[in-house]
DNA sequence: TATATGCGCAAACAATCACTTGCGCAAATT
DNA sequence: AATTTGCGCAAGTGATTGTTTGCGCATATA
C-alpha cells in the first residue's frame, strides 16, 4: 500500500476535502455533509489523508477536528520545480518568437 | 476510469517516466531499460500517460517517440496556487514569532 | 441510568490497478 | 523473400481502490 502526497491527491474527493479543510477544520460528520457519499465514505478518505500525513486530529469531546497539513502539499510544489524551470524557457521561447513576428511586421 | 493529472502522477513509476522525458523524448524501449519492469509494463503507463494528455507521441519509422507535455503540469501548479498563499501566510507568521523572540533575548 | 450521537474498525463488494505473457502488424535488415 | 525489431492490443493475475452496511466504544444528553 502505497501512502504519499501524490496518491493523497489523486482522488478527486479526497481534493475536495483538502479544499473544505483549508478553509477550516471540521470532524468528519460536517464535511459528509458536502458529499453525497456517506459519513463512513468520508472518514475512509480521511484515514488515508492521516496516513499520508496531509490532515491531522484535534480531538475535542468526543468529536473529531482535522486540521490541513498545509506544509505537505509543498513537498508537491518542491517535485514541480524541476519542472517549472523547462515551462518557463519554453514559455520565453515562444515569447521570443512572438516579438520576432512583431518586428517582421513593422 | 479517472484520466485527469492527479491520477497520471500518482504512480511513482510514471514520475519516474515523467522525469525521464523532462531530459529528452524516448522509445518505450529506452525508458524500459531505466526500469525493473517489463517494456509493455512501461507501455501500460505511457498509455494512461497519454490519456491524461501528458505525454504525446511522434512517430520516427517503426519507433515512437514520446515527449512531455509540460504544460499538463501547470494544472497542478494552478491547483497548489491557492494552497500557497496559505503556507507563505503561515510562514510569515512564523517568521514573526521567531523575531519577537530574538527580541525578547536582547 | 438510559438513550442518543460522533466516531473508528471490520467485512463485503465491484471496479480499477500494476503487472505479466502471448500475439500480430508494420518497418528495417539480411 | 525471410528474419528481426519496435510497438500496441488482448487477456489473465493478484493487489488495491472507493464505497457501503453493520458493529461497538466512548462522550454527551435526558
Amino acid at each position: 500500500m502505497r501512502r504519499d502526497v501524490y496518491q493523497g491527491i489523486a482522488d478527486p474527493t479526497r481534493r475536495a476535502i483538502i479544499a473544505l479543510l483549508a478553509l477550516q477544520a471540521m470532524t468528519p460528520n460536517a464535511m459528509a455533509e458536502h458529499f453525497n457519499i456517506s459519513r463512513q465514505g468520508v472518514s475512509n478518505h480521511i484515514k488515508i489523508l492521516t496516513e499520508c500525513e496531509l490532515v491531522k486530529q484535534e480531538h475535542q469531546g468526543r468529536e473529531i477536528y482535522y486540521t490541513l497539513e498545509i506544509k505537505k502539499l509543498k513537498e508537491i510544489d518542491k517535485w514541480l520545480e524541476q519542472y517549472r524551470a523547462i515551462w518557463e524557457s519554453q514559455f520565453n521561447k515562444l515569447d521570443k518568437v512572438l516579438s520576432n513576428l512583431k518586428k517582421q511586421k513593422k
